[in-house]
DNA sequence: CTGAAAGCGCTTACAG
DNA sequence: CTGAAAGCGCTTACAG
């Protein structure tokens, strides 16, 4: 049980009478090593179970074989989501992936992402919290290719992928004001973050359409923030009679703030929601969303990264994905 | 913006006038080195930005500074929540989190073990899918500390922190008997996994000693193996009163089982469940659960990874945790 | 207390 | 096509 002593290249290059440098050859794919030699060191190596260590390569290439992943809360279905696939393509090409969690703070954004830097991952899938954060031009500087994910970054060499919020606004406008509301209150994330603002504008710009006043209030993105942005609202004579919830955690602390206020939706007032995570459809009442094709996007986000790891593709690329609208109960529009 | 050319070791030996060992030394808080020696180091340490090559440190110490995270998913909010907490103690101390997915294969969990000691991580928190797994035995006998989470695994070498299973069923049990309750189904998680196991046997020896019959049904801890489990038994005419559920994925499946049968919790049936995700006080109805403290038991089990780490430990330990209940509307007993 | 030297296990320009 | 040698940037036993 358990090797008693790792093999290195030099133990399989003793062993196949070559050099070290023919079984690192062969070993990564060199096509010119001749045909006798690569039997050779392929017996060796399956010979001695030789496995190369991971860490000599990773001086030797000034490269680690991770990738970087920063997202402000893993606990965010959301994210988890798009970590899970992230993490499965990954591993499937002999990449592991770090994990960061900056809640939204862009001082620990800026500490992980020089962490990562330092690491010399292989690149970053980044879901900023700070947009403008100098260590994302320090990855570039680097050769460190960056994905933004969610949210576009300020330094242009990065590639992006995103959801149509401004669609994805409109859409929630539109299912409500369809089935008669007209006091609809948007319960934003921080507008300092792009979902947060272009989810705003949507919903602003669509109201105006509808010669509506767009009212909103300031959830953070996060449960209490939801919870206490709704909470006084809902007290008041002239309440909304329908909100459109910007994330899912924000969500939660509505549904508790409706609970607390003792109204009912979609009777007393009407719900739809952004993100769809798996709870969205048992919740009192099954919530009308807007769901991110997040496990497209992820994997989008991994391939292109791999394009630039490889050199495979030099400008940067954007990509944006619609929004789909899933109708339950808690619009009052089914 | 972006360092042109990192500095190295030599750099900063270089600048202090010292030799680069004295410069490791003082970065490594050897104590012997002399007061003014210590100060010019600093002082070039500052001067040049300079930061140790993480990729050098690995080779040198065959270690890297990563601790490896296996559970069986990640999108599962029990494991994001003990990944979230783990990461962050990490992080603070300097250390990286590698998330592995093991989707409860064994053989998925063999890969990823093999991963991890190729990288020579410092430890491994693990959630077992397979106990057995010789894997384990090779990470200890090559120095890598693994704790087991939630379950334990074979190889008494490893430290363990888990939740009072028994204990948990049992008082799910007592709920629902207190509230008249006879007919009792218990829709457990994979037989051959520990907590699957042991929820069950506390489930049965619980049912027992009331006299009553313990029926169960398996639903494999996932979501659809809650639905398929729970399907059929609600539409024969002897339907159990009331289900406990062994954990929060098989929940949702249960929850859309019996919304799927036109029936009403907790008038058509009684339901008490495993694990307390941020959505279990929202579906329809509350959930009454039983919590497992993840926070604190990931933090015991960092805990636990880096007395090993630094050695002032050697002995295993084990801890057990007791879950916490919450009643809330589902059980039909407030 | 401090330094010179060896070495961790690879990869890759350079010769031949 | 293949090998000898240098080197990635550290750390640490060994001398002094």
């Amino acid at each position: 049980m358990g090797s008693v002593q790792r093999k290195t290249i030099t133990d399989v290059a003793r062993r196949a009478s070559v050099s070290p440098a023919t079984v690192s050859r062969v070993l990564n794919g060199d096509e010119s090593v001749g045909a006798g030699y690569q039997r050779r060191v392929r017996r060796a190596v399956e010979e001695l179970g030789y496995r190369p260590n991971r860490l000599a390569q990773n001086l030797r290439r000034q490269r680690s074989a991770a990738i970087g992943v920063v997202v402000s809360d893993i606990e965010n279905p959301h994210f988890s989501e798009m970590v899970r696939a992230v993490e499965d393509q990954a591993y499937g090409r002999g990449y592991r992936v770090l994990v960061c969690n900056t809640d939204e703070s862009p001082a620990k954004q800026a500490t992980y992402l020089d962490t990562l830097v330092e690491e010399r991952v292989l690149g970053v899938i980044l879901s900023p919290s700070d947009a403008h954060d100098p260590q994302i031009s320090a990855l570039l500087d680097n050769g460190t290719p960056v994905v933004a994910f969610d949210r576009e970054v300020d330094d242009r060499r990065a590639d992006a992928v995103i959801a149509d919020n401004l669609e994805g606004a409109r859409t929630a406008v539109e299912v409500l004001v369809r089935s008669g509301h007209e006091r609809i209150t948007f319960v934003s994330g921080r507008r300092d973050v792009e979902t947060g603002a272009k989810r705003l504008d949507g919903f602003e710009f669509a109201m105006r359409s509808h010669g509506l006043e767009a009212r909103s209030v300031d959830g953070e993105f996060r449960t209490d923030g939801g919870h206490a942005a709704v909470a006084g609202l809902l007290a008041s004579p002239d309440r909304p009679s329908a909100l459109i919830v910007g994330n899912n955690l924000m969500t939660l602390g509505v549904l508790r703030a409706i609970r607390e206020a003792g109204l009912r939706a979609p009777h007393d007032i009407a719900l739809v929601a952004f993100d769809d995570p798996p709870w969205a459809e048992f919740v009192d009442p099954p919530l009308t969303t807007l769901a991110q094709p997040v496990r497209r996007m992820a994997t989008e986000a991994m391939e292109l990264l791999l394009e630039r790891v490889t050199g495979a593709r030099t400008e940067p690329r954007r990509t944006v994905h619609p929004f789909e609208l899933r109708l339950r109960a808690s619009s009052g529009s089914q």
